[in-house]
DNA sequence: ATATAACGAAACGATCCGTTTCGTTCAAGT
DNA sequence: ACTTGAACGAAACGGATCGTTTCGTTATAT
């Protein structure tokens, strides 16, 4: 939940009084997600360890799926994306980083929240519309590459960003988090030299 | 479950009678996942479709893991890898013809596997495995372009695979099967040119 | 001070979990 | 052909969670 979306969601409840157990509820899950794993969160337990009634969760998230982004939402998101100038390291750090982020709590938010997807409908568009932001950023990277004339123009940079997101998906859902900074850069030579003007 | 762990089983229990029981479970689980969806799938579910009892069920799979990862294995793999002489068509039909396969009821199994192993490490490892099993095929692939000497030698054809497979995991878990030749063909000689003998 | 509405707590019927019990029904061994 | 044994279907078990409803309580806005 945005922001806004919250202020709106408060402002149509006509909500007078909800100061932190909006944060207790989310401190709650995202600690039993993390210490506990998947298999334990449940809105019951989320309300245990909240000490906050069932109906008050149900007010705020109608469903698992929307508590779930609300979380990740709310994880700090690491600075991923970055400008060097040279468009192999940018991909380069861009794998590292986010592996790295997603090995302290965001990970396992993560995995929920794409395993919830596979069953809910509404979690599955939420998190659709979030991964297209997120392609449209990392796209950026390969756009600035076009700019400096290092790729070729006509390169399909959404599809090139996917392409990096789906391999970190793919190692996250598979568990293997860790890679070295060779591996890494085995992977952004052999996308890089793919986009490469050739002449 | 392969047929010799299958097998196996059959033994250890002393199974004397087991005709078709086991296939109209798996029948009624598969019916259930394909056509209620992933959110209906319980295994009371299956056991009232397919007239079975309970224990019966636990008694082959003991967990929800190795039913979804039996129904996935029953389902006739297509003919995914092509061996054209040209890698980049090579690609080109993999990723055509995976997602094709995935649109197919089979898809929406492995979506449960995949979404089942963020819970169950069992299921996992046993993804896991198995995915590292598809690896090797579609990697293979590869080293047949390198024998070739279409592509560099020192070529982590591993990686290439995973990255292909990523892609398609990644449409899969976001519902994105649909994919036209043009865009099969983007990737494919992306990843390929990325590949080549640079001299 | 009073009205208002979110809140926590408890209980609801429902579903599913994984297990146990029990009578039945086959297929093997004698 | 008869007996034995084991898997089977059906039913019920206690336990957990679901999403909802009810009911005092509590804090805030007027």
């Amino acid at each position: 939940m945005t922001d806004s979306e919250y202020d709106e969601r408060r402002r149509s409840i006509g909500a007078r009084r909800n100061p932190e157990a909006q944060e207790a509820i989310l401190d709650a899950a995202e600690a039993i997600l993390i210490e506990d794993g998947a298999a334990a969160f449940s809105i019951e337990a989320v309300a245990r360890r909240a000490r906050a009634g069932k109906p008050t969760i149900y007010r705020w998230w109608p469903t698992r799926g929307t508590l779930l982004l609300d979380i990740y939402h709310r994880q700090k998101p690491a600075v991923i994306h970055a400008d060097t100038g040279s468009l192999e390291e940018d991909v380069t750090l861009f794998i590292e980083r986010l592996l790295e982020y997603w090995k302290g709590g965001a990970g396992q938010v993560f995995r929920v929240v794409v395993a919830e997807a596979q069953r809910d409908v509404a979690c599955a568009e939420a998190l659709r519309t979030y991964a297209a932001g997120r392609r449209r950023q990392t796209a950026a990277m390969f756009e600035r590459a076009i700019a400096r004339g290092e790729i070729s123009p006509d390169t399909d940079s959404l599809l090139a960003a996917e392409m990096l997101a789906a391999l970190a998906w793919h190692r996250l859902l598979t568990d293997r988090l860790a890679i070295d900074r060779n591996e890494a850069k085995t992977v952004a030579r052999q996308v890089v030299r793919g986009l490469k003007v050739s002449d």
